[in-house]
DNA sequence: TTTAAATATTCCTTTACAGGAATATTCCCT
DNA sequence: AGGGAATATTCCTGTAAAGGAATATTTAAA
């Protein structure tokens, strides 16, 4: 798992980026105006998110369309796999407990 | 979905330490020691993650054991379902396209 | 080849935050 | 009550990064 991917969404406007591309493509100015941010911040984030991967840029005449890419998001899911047993966990946890207690029950306390 | 998680992961330590909890919960002194980091600062890191609630503290005399929680991570795989179209896009892209392009037939170029 | 639009880059300032060291706090034990 | 272990907190310093303003760059069009 990429640390830059946590990076690059931790910050609120790239947050709100990422957000608004989900809808589909779309061009520096129109994020900048969307999102009430001047258009050079918009480039900074934007090219943040591209260091990190999270999107991608087409260049089509003046215009450059920054789209999201799917591996970022990929690897996140793939991630979080590691983690889904945590929501069964507690099931697991007292049938191990319960476990655990049988076979102590020789033991001196 | 909550920025704070994004922020609390996108820290090395932070992270790491996520990841050891995963096996299990932990004493701060036993994640300072495997990070190889100092107590305070293994201390300050645990307070972030815990203000973020991807974990839980169970005060146990003087120790305290730190446990993973399970909503931040099932709040972030709801979020990441938004995204998972993403990784079918290029079919539904190649569909739309080829959809456009025979309803553009008549056009006059 | 000049002009204008869209975007990127640079420089500056300010703020947030991580680490280090020291200290405070809490709790158990005797 | 006093001492020691485990943990939290505070203060300080350095650094990374975000925003603002100005400017450079690229491209289309006249």
């Amino acid at each position: 798992m990429e640390l830059t991917t946590f990076n690059a969404l931790a910050e609120p406007s790239r947050f709100r980026i990422v957000d608004i591309l989900l809808k589909g493509p779309m061009t520096v100015g129109d994020i900048a105006e969307r999102l009430e941010i001047r258009q050079p911040q918009a480039s900074k984030h934007l090219k943040v998110l591209l260091d990190a991967g999270l999107v991608e840029v087409k260049a089509e005449a003046n215009r450059r369309n920054y789209m999201l890419r799917s591996e970022p998001f990929m690897e996140l899911d793939s991630w979080l796999n590691n983690y889904r047993e945590i929501w069964n966990e507690r099931f697991d946890n007292l049938d191990e407990y319960l476990k655990k207690l049988q076979s102590e029950g020789n033991k001196p306390d």
